[in-house]
DNA sequence: GCCAACGTTGGC
DNA sequence: GCCAACGTTGGC
């Protein structure tokens, strides 16, 4: 199977890239959502790319790189009746929701804001860049993250 | 803090 | 199964 590539948010006053590169491997948890959750269930594949993205942050945007390393499994913090992302509906048997994990890579000299992913005529249709796009974790075309990365270097 | 966009829930 | 009401996301 062939690398693919994702775009997954996060938001940096909950967990950052700083956090993921001080603990090198992180759960995804929290992921309540059918669609986001369906990506990582159905598609993911282990060393898959993933550019991490801070949002609801000033100024929101990619800082940096990590892969996907260990595949699907049941997020347990659904029955953890203390977690925030507690769901009643959840419980071991009945899991409902997935994680993946996820590994530090790298970090960008600097972020790559939305704005400057908005202005990138060769990320037209990028799905982050879209009016209203919610979605916490995004497919990524291979195009759009070569292109990611060759802005990171300059 | 506002609010547009979107997803989910639940009454009917 | 429609759709109004509600809750959440996340840019601004």
């Amino acid at each position: 199977m062939s690398t693919q590539y994702w775009l997954m948010k996060s938001e940096p006053n909950v967990y950052s890239i700083d956090d993921l590169k001080r603990e090198g491997r992180t759960h995804w948890e929290g992921v309540r959502n059918y669609q986001a959750r369906n990506f990582m269930r159905d598609q993911m594949n282990l060393n898959d790319r993933v550019l991490f993205y801070h949002s609801n942050c000033n100024p929101p945007g990619i800082v940096g790189l990590a892969t996907v390393s260990k595949l699907a499994y049941p997020d347990f913090f659904a029955w953890d009746s203390s977690s925030p992302y507690f769901d009643p509906k959840a419980s071991p048997e009945k899991p409902i929701w997935m994680m993946v994990d996820v590994d530090y890579e790298a970090h960008f000299s600097k972020i790559i804001s939305l704005e400057q992913l908005k202005n990138e005529a060769a990320l037209a249709g990028m799905l982050v860049a879209k009016k209203g796009m919610r979605l916490s974790i995004q497919p990524v075309t291979q195009a759009h993250f070569d292109h990611v990365l060759e802005m990171a270097k300059h």
